[in-house]
RNA sequence: GCUGCUGUAGCUCAGCUGGUAGAGCACCUCCUUGGUAAGGAGGAGGUCAUGGGUUCGAGUCCCAUCAGCAGCUCCA
């Protein structure tokens, strides 16, 4: 073959013949991209567009604005803003600089304390290097090289992870130069700093070093990159509108709940916010009832023996609240299951009662650290609608698929269509042996599968008794919360035969107590005792958590059967004050939720006021409605008047309530066609 | 728990380099009897998170505590 005979390559999926020696750039221009291209990706690197395709490649790929751009964007702005602090304060060290979902960061060990004031300087600076038109060049080291080079600048984390990658069979070591900035880097980066043009750092906040608690912590510098202006201020935008749904910030609005500093992390639900809540548990127990539930009510404070038996003595303790009764040690439950397994031992159980689903939704109370707690997503205080299934080891995968189902008609009845399920795998520490273990995971996979669930294998992060099914929701400003979750346990019903192989924690293995759980057994067919496995379940996770992902989630407009206010009658003037009354009692006979508001205001100003109380149904009565005894209903979400009887109203209402109807939307439809012909 | 930031009326916030508190909304009273997103006038309301300190004097400066916010960590 000879020296100048040019090859076929594979660039984005389209074939391309390019001479011997060409440069990602040169393919860029081939494929008609030469002017949005960014970087360019080939055997697993990244590389800039003055590169040369490597020669073992057959297959490339050029990275543009519209290909995985926004990333490539990011990740160089973290390097333009490292430079920037390198610039400011010469000593500042690095450890990682990512690219994120929303922007970038990078983490900087620097003894100065970076203030918001200091932001400004840095952008400044970032500025001056955009405009400096820097070229991003790549370069590969050998790993001692490499080493040489981090440790002249005295960048001992970038040595830890050079060293880390060399332990797992990497060695070329890509660094990507920009000015006078080096940095040990994959890429890939954009040509030049001129591309970073909409950039804005945001905030600076603590975080250790890999994640790990025991690490230095360094401060990380958060912020965000666009290709336009335009862009980032629609992003901020985008942001500073999700605020107005945090469910914080409604919850105070709508009058829902507060926190007090006497009880922190605990709410106080308001009449409207319980109203919620009782909605909520209402639609389960109606479920429950449906699904072959029944529900218990276990002691909220136990003594601590029972929490030896149980293991959280020994795994869970540092997140208990505890108490005592005369010299009896005592803690306030974190959890519902050791209570449902006493509930089981009460009498003998044959295999005919099994499955048993237990149920409850007593309050629970987690010492949770302070810096975790967020509203009503992470409270000390909380009810679970918690149940414990247990049953055969052959019920196990019907009963799974029984819990998907019955958490599909929940979420569905929300409404909710981003739902991340993660199925758990068995982590390092574990108990149980391994068959036992494949047969969980297996009967797990499987269901879901049948169900037809998407999901995502989370290796390693199991419960160490066994494999779980979670399910996430994020809020308004996209964190995600864990909200229902399904757990196979082979624990709590074991006996004396467990042995703390692994999973103790720090359970003395000399105790004898503490290697039996609660030995939880039936009789079979056989006549002979069996082992029931125990499933732990729950579908909105907590009511307090769904409640707050609820608000989020509607933006505080809550469908009719869970509203706190369902209607609210306007009287146009007080002479009518008395037929008001007279709709809200109708309403009220008819189970609905609803109230007056005779206040001396305009009309105008009493809709607004109901506007923004988010009420379903705001009914206008003046003289008309009176006399014909009908009401002008404006629907939530549409300015629309519609004149109903009040009869036919109510009769929707109800039908909307029972049916746990969904959107505000529908209803709007389904009043229009029920629309009577207005004079 | 860690790092940083914040805490002024019920709510949202103003209060310059220290000279002992202000607005809008909400609330109350009166006027207005109003037909679909703010009618008008007046009034009341604050141990400036708490506790120390510096100072002739602290909402303002310093320290501690408490609580909240962002992120990290944690989340059987």
């Amino acid at each position: 073959m000879s020296v100048d005979s040019k090859r076929a390559l594979v660039v984005n999926g389209k074939k391309l013949e390019v001479e011997p020696g060409a440069t990602f750039g040169k393919a860029a221009q081939a494929l008609g991209v030469g002017k949005i291209a960014l970087a360019g990706r080939a055997l697993g690197r990244s590389y800039t567009l003055d590169d040369k395709i490597p020669e073992g490649a057959s297959e490339a790929e050029i990275l543009t604005k519209e290909r995985g751009g926004l990333a490539v964007l990011r990740h160089s702005a973290s390097h333009l803003m490292a430079s920037a602090i390198k610039r400011l304060w010469p000593e500042a060290r690095f450890g990682t600089g990512p690219d994120t979902e929303k922007g970038f960061y990078y983490d900087v060990d620097l003894a100065h304390r970076i203030s918001d004031e200091d932001l400004r300087k840095i952008e400044a600076e970032m500025k001056k290097i955009v405009s400096e038109d820097a070229k991003f060049e790549r370069s590969e080291l050998s790993r001692e090289e490499a080493e040489k080079l981090v440790l002249s600048k005295n960048e001992s984390f970038k040595q830890e992870l050079i060293r880390d990658h060399a332990a797992g069979g990497e060695t070329v070591f890509s660094f990507y130069k920009h000015s006078d900035f080096v940095d040990y880097c994959e890429g890939p980066h954009v040509p030049s700093t001129a591309w970073i043009k909409a950039v804005k750092l945001h905030d600076v906040s603590g975080s250790y070093w890999r994640g790990k608690e025991g690490n230095p912590q360094l401060q990380r510098v958060r912020g965000t990159a666009f290709f336009s202006e335009k862009d980032l201020q629609q992003h901020e935008k985008n942001i500073e509108e999700a605020k107005n749904r945090d469910h914080r910030k409604l919850g105070q609005q709508l009058d829902l709940f507060s926190f007090n500093d006497f009880a922190p992390g605990i709410p106080f639900f308001h009449p409207r916010g319980v109203t919620v809540y009782n909605e909520l548990l209402a639609f389960l127990r109606d479920e429950y009832r449906k699904r072959g539930y029944v529900e218990v009510r276990a002691p909220l404070v136990l003594k601590v023996d029972l929490w030896h038996r149980s293991g959280h003595y020994a795994n869970y303790r540092e997140n208990m609240f505890f108490t005592q009764s005369e010299d009896v040690e005592m803690a306030v439950k974190p959890m519902n299951c050791p209570g449902h397994c006493l509930i089981f031992k009460e009498r003998p159980r044959s295999y005919r009662d099994l499955p048993i689903r237990m149920a409850e939704f007593s309050p629970l109370h987690r010492n949770e650290r302070s810096g975790t707690l967020h509203g009503l997503m992470r409270v000390r205080g909380f009810s679970q609608d918690d149940a414990h299934i247990f049953c055969r080891e052959d019920q196990l995968e019907q009963e799974v698929l029984h819990c998907i189902a019955f958490l599909k008609k929940v979420y569905d009845t929300f409404g909710f269509k981003d739902v991340k399920v993660e199925l758990s795998t068995r982590p390092e520490k574990s108990i149980g042996t391994k068959e036992l273990w494949q047969k969980a995971e297996g009967a797990l996979e499987n269901a879901l599968n049948k169900a037809g669930l998407n999901f995502r294998i989370n290796a390693g992060d199991g419960a160490f008794y066994g494999p779980k099914i979670d399910f996430h929701i994020t809020d308004a400003l996209d964190r995600s919360w864990q909200c229902g979750t399904l757990q196979l346990d082979y624990n709590l019903p074991s006996g004396p035969e467990y042995s703390s192989q692994g999973g103790g924690g720090g359970e003395s293995p000399a105790s004898k107590e503490a290697n039996s759980r609660f030995d939880l057994s039936y009789k079979g067919q056989d006549n002979q005792p069996h082992r029931p496995v125990m499933i732990h379940r729950a579908l909105l996770g907590s009511l307090e958590r769904m409640i707050g992902v609820l608000i989020e989630h509607w933006a505080g407009a809550f469908p009719l059967w869970l509203a706190p206010e369902q209607a609210r009658v306007l009287p146009v003037a007080e002479a009518f004050v008395s037929y008001a009354r007279e709709v809200e009692k109708a309403l009220f006979d008819a189970g609905l939720r609803a109230s007056v508001d005779d206040s001396p205001e305009k009309v105008g100003k009493r809709v607004r006021d109901a506007v923004l109380a988010k009420v379903p149904y705001v009914l206008v009565v003046g003289e008309k409605e009176a006399q014909a005894r009908s009401v002008t209903v404006r629907a939530r979400s549409s300015e629309k008047q519609v004149v109903l009887s009040l009869s036919s109203l109510i009769e929707r209402a109800r039908g909307e309530v029972a049916r746990r109807e969904l959107a505000p939307e529908a209803s709007t439809t389904s009043l229009d066609a029920a629309a009577a012909p207005s004079s």
